[in-house]
DNA sequence: GGCACTGATGCGCTGATGCGCATGCATCGA
DNA sequence: TCGATGCATGCGCATCAGCGCATCAGTGCC
């Protein structure tokens, strides 16, 4: 398997936590230290030197000593750009959702949740 | 916590492993049916069904049945491109730590393991 | 040196995930 | 209707990540 593609997905995983992407999303504004990214996201001081010591293992951002503090920071901006690309799809399909089931909402059916499997005769989305 | 942060967790563990990236990289060239891709990835098709299905169910993938093949294409170009700029972001990585170890290859440094925590008096890399 | 503060680490627990295997289900052809 | 093919699903197992908690370590100030 090609090794590139193993070390992807070792950094998709650290990006895979609504915690760590709220973290990166902060750090996105800017440097920050470990209390005050547990203060301003409402968790705690372990868990957020957790998170950021999984961040720091992928090398998605690394961290400053300044006295007693440790700021953080992103390494490259280019992971958040493909962030928000992917944001970017998510909320399409949102808006696409939305735009599906407004329109027919005075009607009778609530979006189709999708079914798993048709039972379909020939070349029928499932 | 914000929702489309969950879905985007979602996602993103969802391409969190090498065998997805690996169907997906195959994706990306064109629509697929399910036992091609176990046998062009060397894997076993109820693994190969089980990774569709994870990512089917995030909406990655899309599905259609063609008689008694089922054909899996790429719901949306866009999350290929996020993938593709992280791993640009990887190989600048990768290409940056062989430049660092390979003029210096002759002398002595090894390219330094970067120790978790050093030691530092002020503002120092971690 | 002693203390306060900031951040990192260890530990037990629980829930989720991947894998291999066998099996069920849908479709096509005879 | 029956067998063959292509895919999906259920099950048991091993593994791992996240969380809460307590604790340890590095730094600055007195």
């Amino acid at each position: 398997m090609d090794e590139i593609t193993t070390l992807q997905a070792d950094v998709l995983r650290t990006l895979a936590s609504p915690r760590r992407l709220e973290i990166l999303h902060r750090l996105a504004a800017g440097p920050c230290e470990v209390g005050r990214l547990a203060r301003d996201l409402g968790l705690s001081q372990p868990s957020v030197s957790q998170h950021l010591a999984v961040l720091r293992g992928t090398g998605v951002v690394e961290a400053d000593r300044d006295g007693r503090e440790v700021r953080y920071r992103l390494t490259d901006p280019d992971v958040m750009v493909a962030c928000g690309i992917l944001r970017g799809v998510l909320e399409r399909r949102l808006r696409r959702l939305a735009d599906l089931s407004a329109p027919t909402a005075t009607g009778a059916t609530i979006a189709h949740p999708r079914p798993v499997l048709t039972t379909a005769r020939h070349t029928r989305s499932l």
